[in-house]
RNA sequence: GCCCAGAUAGCUCAGUUGGUAGAGCAGAGGACUGAAAAUCCUCGUGUCGUUGGUUCGAUUCCGACUCUGGGCA
């Protein structure tokens, strides 16, 4: 079974530069795993890693794509394997680090994706429907061909229900029998699975703080900059919090006040949700700042793993 | 100093023709398997500013006081 190393936890906690010293101490390479970073041009709002904090260590997934163009899971999974292909192959450990647990998850338990296209016209069709017809309505398809999918998804929550319907559509299988098959996947990986946390309002604090530190390092400008390059609201890229505010604010929907709070109660919801997240996934190791004081303290922690379970 | 308006959940406020109260936001918990920084679900007890009075009963009516706005001097 091949090693790898999972670092993680939710924005603004500090997972970049603790990934730096980890690769180090490791001999690693990072794979991000952030459905945001990958674009290129997004550099401010999504708090990338610089060259200069890279410090050598060579980092993949960051830059990959352009903010016009589309980015999901499979796309990702297909990067993430090829990448953990190269750096094997030097005989280096791959970390993934990132905030985005449903790609971690799908690397992780190597889950299992349809290999068509997504059909946009059909997908197109049900918006319609449900924009003309309503939830309720579109909801009552999915009940007639998968039921249970139908008692799990609430009516209004629309996205879900459309993958639902589409995957049917595509398949002719119930996209419940799926997820319960690939539920019960067991990791191919001999892997050890960190996530860092800290206390809620020391988080909340560094939150507010860095969206601050965003502005004042020209967020403003990268967000005109997309602009010109043709990038707008509704783009997957655009749904980024930091991108999708301040595009408001240009389009006058806003004052630039309301947008900066946002960017920031945004951020602060996201953070808890990824924290629900990762409670639920199994086999976690919690590296808790709150206990674990120092930077040293964290990493000799993870060490410490890392060896009970043979990775180094 | 005088006049007016407020004082109710962390915040903004609604309300109770007198029977101890409820929205939005914030916040908390949860879901998630090709949009995931997305999308969605659930959760509201708080000396109703303090203190007297009227009343079977006051957060609600009356008085005083305190504080906060605004106005007049």
């Amino acid at each position: 079974m091949k090693d790898l190393i999972i670092l993680t936890g939710p924005t603004a906690v500090g997972k970049t530069a603790l990934s730096i010293n980890l690769a180090k101490a490791v001999g690693g390479e990072i794979i991000s795993a952030d459905s945001m970073q990958v674009y290129k041009h997004m550099d401010i709002g999504t708090a990338k890693v610089t060259p200069e904090e890279m410090d050598g260590v060579k980092h993949y997934l960051i830059d990959a794509i352009n903010p016009t163009e589309d980015f999901h899971v499979v796309r990702f999974k297909e990067m993430v394997l090829s990448a953990m292909d190269e750096i094997y192959a030097k005989g280096k450990i791959p970390i993934i680090c990132g905030g985005t647990g449903f790609y971690i998850q799908a690397i992780l338990y190597d889950i299992q994706f349809t290999e068509q296209e997504i059909d946009c016209a059909y997908r197109r069709s049900l918006e319609k429907f449900a924009e003309e017809k309503g939830n309720e309505a579109l909801h009552d398809k999915l009940k007639e061909i998968d039921p249970e999918s139908a008692e799990s998804i609430p009516a209004a929550n629309r996205k879900r229900v459309i993958r639902a319907l589409e995957y049917h559509h595509q398949t002719g299988e119930k996209i419940s029998v799926h997820n319960a098959r690939e539920k019960e996947r067991k990791s191919p990986y001999n892997f050890a699975y960190f996530v860092l946390n800290d206390d809620r309002k020391l988080l909340y604090n560094r939150i507010d703080k860095r969206v601050d530190i965003m502005m004042e390092s020209g967020l403003l400008d990268e967000v005109k900059a997309l602009m010109e390059m043709g990038c707008k609201a509704g783009m997957t890229s655009m749904d980024a919090i930091g991108y999708k505010e301040l595009l408001a604010y240009f389009s006058n929907d806003i004052s630039l006040e309301d947008a900066v709070e946002l960017i920031k109660k945004n951020s602060r919801n996201y953070a808890k949700r990824q924290l629900t997240w990762f409670r639920r996934e199994k086999e976690v190791v919690w590296l808790d700042k709150t206990i674990l004081k120092s930077d040293s303290e964290i990493l000799d922690s993870i060490m410490t793993t890392l060896k009970e379970k043979g990775i180094i």
